[in-house]
DNA sequence: TCTGGGGTCCTAGGACCC
DNA sequence: TCTGGGGTCCTAGGACCC
């Protein structure tokens, strides 16, 4: 099993795009002193304490005042990502895409492959066909991976993560417990920081302390999943490379998609006025990427956020559709369920799950179905903004 | 520490049915 | 009438990942 992932992605392609960048600190997620949080972070500037998942405002006073702050390139991002699943699919036919930066690759079967005389064993084997791998992504993309490869899932996902910098870190059988003892519980897959907290609490920091942790302890801390979380800190983690991601994966016999769709917005400020324009843009490009996927949505939730980060959410299951006026309708009863409270809102999203593949993607009959389609027809060939409701279109014009 | 936007998965309580 | 237990679906919230 190998965990491989692009190091500093994020920022990697930007260097790609604007290779100026190269050497300097770079900090990916927003504009200096803007709002936001750190979606990448050079070595550079990790240096002075930058970390992914900071707040810009935080890193801005921490970064050097020669550190570069951009936005980033989502599209350019998924571009690369699609690149590198390629050259990874040339080195054996069983990958599944973690994220957009993180591939896991089950070698089994291709030691005789890729076996050279000389070679101590398949670890050997296997060890020089991922630094291919890794060397090919760096030479025909410009982008650097780290790789880690161990006999479970979880223990190569921590390797990768020893491996970095632009390395590829083995875990022979026999030695993952030994790995793994002395680091901290937080570098374990699975273990967050509400888990970090509740483990300090018991007197557990390391990753030794998890796997020899009493049953009940663990079990009060993870539910279900202690048992799995005490078997990943011994390094006996499952080597089933997992599934891929239930937005690329295919539907079930019943029609049923597996996944969720969703899109939220935080506002600088906003008011009850312009909530439901707000809702209607979210709904249409819900239902629009809905209709691209070929799916229609069973179940809507709307999601609600305070300027004191009190989050409300409601939900309702639905008749299937993929019609943005349909959905706009039900977010607005959820809206005024929701809005119990006067405070300012700070963040409003629109979530559709309960996904059905849609047998009628065309239908010849259904209006509304016809216009949706029509709709992305018009905006293939013009760009998404050639075509609105009536209610986004008075929040653009005023340029909200 | 003052927190984006995209997701997955689990839990707990209540409704409803038999 | 106040009383069982099991099963399933729905809804809201929360932990975690990148």
């Amino acid at each position: 099993m190998c965990c491989l992932d692009l190091d500093t992605f994020f920022v990697s392609v930007e260097r790609l795009l604007d290779p100026s960048l190269v050497g300097r600190p770079v900090v990916v997620g927003g504009a200096r002193g803007g709002r936001g949080v750190v979606t990448s972070a050079s070595y550079e500037v990790r240096a002075f304490g930058v970390r992914a998942g900071m707040s810009i405002r935080e890193a801005s006073d921490r970064a050097p005042a020669d550190a570069v702050f951009v936005p980033g390139h989502g599209d350019e991002y998924a571009d690369y990502s699609r690149r590198a699943r390629e050259i990874v699919e040339r080195f054996s036919p069983v990958v599944v895409a973690a994220s957009i930066d993180e591939h896991y690759i089950d070698f089994r079967g291709c030691e005789r492959l890729y076996r050279r005389p000389g070679d101590r064993d398949d670890d050997a084997t296997i060890e020089r066909a991922v630094r291919d791998c890794t060397a090919a992504i760096h030479r025909e993309l410009g982008l650097p991976a780290s790789a880690g490869i161990a006999t479970s899932k979880s223990m190569a996902k921590v390797a990768s993560g020893l491996a970095k910098p632009q390395g590829v870190l083995m875990v022979r059988a026999g030695t993952e417990a030994a790995t793994l003892a002395p680091l901290p519980v937080r570098k374990l897959p699975g273990i967050g920081p509400v888990a970090e907290q509740k483990l300090a609490a018991a007197g557990i920091v390391t990753l030794a302390q998890v796997a020899s942790a009493p049953e009940a302890v663990l079990r009060k801390i993870f539910g279900v999943y202690a048992a799995g979380i005490r078997s990943s800190a011994r390094g006996e983690g499952s080597d089933d490379i997992g599934r891929e991601r239930p937005a690329f994966r295919e539907h079930d016999p019943e029609g049923g998609v597996a996944g969720s769709i969703s899109n939220e917005r935080t506002f600088v400020e906003s008011t009850p006025e312009t909530a439901g324009e707000v809702l209607s843009g979210l709904c249409e490009r819900v239902a629009s990427r809905a209709r691209q996927r070929g799916v229609l949505a069973g179940q809507l939730t709307l999601k609600l956020r305070y300027v004191d980060f009190d989050t409300i959410s409601r939900g309702r299951t639905i008749q299937p559709t993929s019609v943005d006026t349909e959905l706009h309708r039900v977010a607005l009863e959820l809206y005024r369920e929701a809005r119990t409270r006067e405070l300012p809102i700070r963040l409003l999203g629109i979530a559709i799950a309960k996904l059905r593949l849609d047998a009628v993607q065309l239908p010849l009959f259904d209006g509304g179905e016809r216009r949706g389609v029509a709709v992305d027809r018009i905006r293939d060939r013009f760009g998404y903004h050639a075509v609105h409701l009536a209610t986004t279109l008075r929040r653009r014009r005023r340029g909200v």
